[in-house]
Order: C-alpha cells, then structure tokens, then sequence
DNA sequence: AATCGATCGTTACAAACGAAACTATGCCGT
DNA sequence: ACGGCATAGTTTCGTTTGTAACGATCGATT
C-alpha cells in the first residue's frame, strides 16, 4: 500500500456524483416533477400528492384509501391526508362500505372529475412533449429500462453481496435517514 | 379479455399512472435512493443530504458550500445544514477564506476522508449492481436518455405550448406546490 | 358471543424541508 | 471614504412529511 499524503491537493475522486446512477435518477425526476407541477398547481391550487391521489380515483373509479396506496405507491398517511382535502374541496366524495365499515370508497364528485378532466390532458401533453426529445427507440428502451430498474432495485438487498469479512450485522436500531 | 365490470361507471381512464412517465421516474428515483440509503445509513448513521454533500467535498476537495449546491443541486439551506451536521461529527472542517470572508471552504477531516472512503465503494457497487441488470447497450442509453430528459426538463415552458384559446393567463400568485 | 389479533384509516407528535428574513461581508459608483 | 446594492451563508418560521399511537371494525378461535 502507498504512502498516503497528509495533505494532498486531491486524490482521484472515488465517485463523481454527475454519473452516479441515483443521484441522476434523482435530479432527473425531481427537474420533470417540479416541471409537470408547474403546470397545473399554479392553475388549479393542487399539490402533487393530491394529483395522485386524483388521477388515481380519475383511473379506477371507486376505489378506497389503501389501494389508491398501492397503485400510486403513496404511504396511508399522504393518502388519507390528501383525500382529506380534495374532500373538502368538494373534488372527492366517500362512499361507505357497507361489507366493510373500517374502509370507504372514494370517488370524483362531478366537479372533480372535471378537474381531472382538465389537467389529465395536460399532464399527458407535458409527458408528450418531454418525450418528443427521444428517438423512438429510446423512448421505447426507457420503458424497459425504468421496469427493469425497478424490479431490480426492489429485489436488492439491504447489504452489499460481497461478504465484507466477518459476520459483523448492522446494528438494526439506526434511523433509516429520510429525505 | 372479456369485458368484466370492475367499475360501475367509468369511461376509459385519460391517464394510466403506471405508465405515466413523471410518476415513473418518482417511482424509481425512490425506489433507487431508499435502497441505496439502507446501504450506507443505518451502518453509518448519514443521512442522504449528508451524504451528497459529503460525496461532492470527497469529489472536488476543497469547496465552497454554494459550490457543493451547484455541483450537488442542492438548496443552500439543505447545505448549511447538512455540512453544520458533518462538521459537528468531525467529518468536515471549515478553512476561512481570507479572500472573502463570507464564505468558507470545506474540507474533509481524515475521519470524513475515512468515511467517505468506505462509502464511496459501497455506493459504487450498488450502483454497479443496479445496472447489470441492462444489457450494456441500454445502461449507455439510459445515460444519453437521462441527459436528453434532464436538458428538456431544464428548458421546458411553465405552461402547455398549445395556447388554450384566449389569452387568459395563469394567475402567478398561487402556491408552488411543493413535495 | 366473548376475546384476541389483524387491518383500515385518522390523529398526534416530531423531524425535515423550503421561503424568506437576517447577518456579515464584498463590490461598485460617486 | 461613503452609501447603496449584491452575495454567502445561517437562522427563523410555517408547512410538509413520516413514525407511532390510536379508535373502529373485522375475522377467527374458543
């Protein structure tokens, strides 16, 4: 092993943060979200965890709370709070269940289906015309691209697969760093 | 497939979220980065803002905290933070510059050097191990396509290029939906 | 049917975040 | 040199988010 400087100018960087993979990711679609949300909070006074939830009733119809969680891949806690306030904007409206009275149905009230009448189509145009940058073979190897990343990243395990020499676990009481 | 009536009265939906491509890059984005974070967060107790901000001083060595926003895209807020953080762990040191004293350059300790040292490989191969999932011709692609995405993005207009008829303007003064 | 544990959704509380205000310093024109 | 404005970075404050606790209901077991 070298001798290391004690105080060098600058060794190699290790990892250069523009091509590392997740950090891009990352960049990337928080430019597009903030992008698409540019175009429909500031003309509709709706945030994007409400955007979800009401493209996601403007998807399936009557659907309830945990599985607008599931399709959107939102935490219950969004859910609940953002259906809370379509409610009470009179965009959204609860259906009980009468099999089942721990859930409820929600649904788009006229109203709110015609606000998701109206940013759907925007919503799609921006994806559209974000697209329009890619070749079409691209745009079609994104598609795969995103699915396979996706998989892959929710198969991967927590612990990097070569053993790093003894059994030493990570002590599992350590805050799992939000944000 | 046969026509079965899941949803009583609902005509097509306008917008599938699954196929939707913002709310896949969030997707994946998330997916990705909490991956990533269980890697390196609960051995070592860093968060993810801590940690780009330490992989940006670990990349350039000495530099400015708005340089580390520039190069991280961070807010200069989020910097001031996670650098007081790391600093007050030992992991960085603030070198006044005589220059001009209002800013300050960072740089990392030997025991941030350490640490960064260790990450910095593990996030490596992680990212290493997410990407051998693409044929090689896609991983190049992803790279080219994530560039293209991000230049549009960056350029996109806040509203829809096809004027909606008259020229009734998005009134400016509502909230920027944040999240 | 009484009880126990699981599940749905809301509420409570605390951490993280961003916009704006603020401090300190630098820059520039007069 | 002085006054005004710009910039670097921190602090403050209100909002948003997530974790945990909670009430309500369901299903299974006895």
């Amino acid at each position: 092993m070298a001798s290391r400087r004690i105080r060098p100018d600058r060794r190699d960087p290790a990892l250069r943060l523009a091509a590392f993979l997740p950090y891009r990711l990352n960049v990337v679609a928080a430019v597009v979200s903030e992008g698409l949300a540019r175009r429909y909070a500031s003309q509709f006074g709706i945030g994007i965890p409400e955007w979800r939830v009401l493209a996601t009733i403007g998807e399936f119809g009557r659907i309830t709370a945990g599985a607008i969680g599931q399709h959107a891949r939102m935490h219950k806690v969004k859910v609940s709070r953002a259906a809370a306030g379509l409610e009470s904007r009179g965009l959204v409206a609860r259906e009980a269940n009468a099999k089942d009275r721990r859930e409820a149905f929600l649904a788009l009230t006229p109203a709110g289906d015609a606000l998701y009448g109206r940013i759907a189509p925007l919503a799609l145009a921006y994806a559209a015309e974000l697209a329009a940058v890619l070749p079409p073979e691209d745009a079609a190897a994104l598609d795969r691209i995103l699915d396979a990343l996706l998989a892959r990243a929710g198969r991967m395990d927590p612990a990097p697969p070569v053993p790093t020499e003894s059994g030493a676990r990570p002590r599992p009481g350590t805050r799992p760093a939000s944000g």
